[in-house]
DNA sequence: CGTGTGATTGCCT
DNA sequence: GGCAATCACACGG
């Protein structure tokens, strides 16, 4: 018999919490996308953690811009950032306050609204794919900078929140190093997955780019 | 299946 | 000016 999903948002002391210990706990956990349209639901799946200004992978190890203001804020606020020319990725920021560090919410499990994710996705071969990896989780629930700031915990409304769900049990969560994460930001084994998850996205090691001729 | 590369813009040095 | 917390597609085995 399958226990349904608690529905209980995730308080913002969930999130005021060291990252590395936030992170794997997030796993499994139920991702809300309120739309116009309808909302989206997505098991997480993978994630990375961001320490703030003492991790060379994070954005915030250069100290606070216009860009990761967000990041030195409040813990259960959602930060989008713009990369690749292209693309959107979100965290969630992690406790505590003004550390500046963030979970990356790299992949998940569509649970309800497949039809409106497909709608993004459109070059997505099957369901699995379709929020497989930090930009297509973004695509596929519709989350860009307008969604940069938000409230992830405030108990009203919100275009994006975190339910219970059913976390996933301790030994079936693996970790390993951080994908497309440069330098020495790259040894940290701060990536983590649900084991044998086939939504979760392939390990790219990272590769500086060459020049064009 | 794998590897290689172009796309495209904003950020920071 | 260099390059990024990426993706999609082409091509070869």
């Amino acid at each position: 018999m399958i226990t349904p999903p608690d529905r209980t948002p995730l308080p913002r002391e969930f999130f005021d919490r060291p990252v590395l210990e936030v992170a794997p706990d997030l796993l499994g956990r139920t991702l809300v996308r309120t739309t116009p349209d309808g909302p989206i639901v997505v098991r997480l799946t993978e994630v990375e953690a961001y320490d703030g200004p003492n991790d060379p992978g994070s954005h915030a190890y250069r100290g606070r811009t216009a860009r990761n203001d967000v990041m030195f804020g409040p813990p259960g606020h959602v930060y989008v950032y713009f990369t690749y020319g292209m693309w959107f990725c979100m965290n969630l920021v992690c406790g505590p306050e003004g550390r500046a560090s963030a979970v990356l919410l790299r992949a998940g499990e569509v649970l309800e609204g497949a039809e409106l994710a497909r709608k993004r996705r459109l070059s997505a071969r099957n369901d699995k794919e379709l929020a497989k990896g930090p930009a297509r989780l973004a695509t596929a629930l519709g989350v860009d900078r307008a969604l940069d700031g938000t409230d992830a915990c405030d108990p009203g409304e919100t275009p994006l929140r975190v339910l219970t769900g059913t976390p996933v049990a301790s030994d079936q969560v693996l970790n390993g190093p951080r994908t497309g994460v440069a330098g020495d930001g790259g040894v940290h084994p701060w990536r983590f997955w649900v084991a044998n998850d086939p939504t979760v996205s392939p390990y790219r090691a990272h590769a500086p780019r060459r020049r064009s001729s």
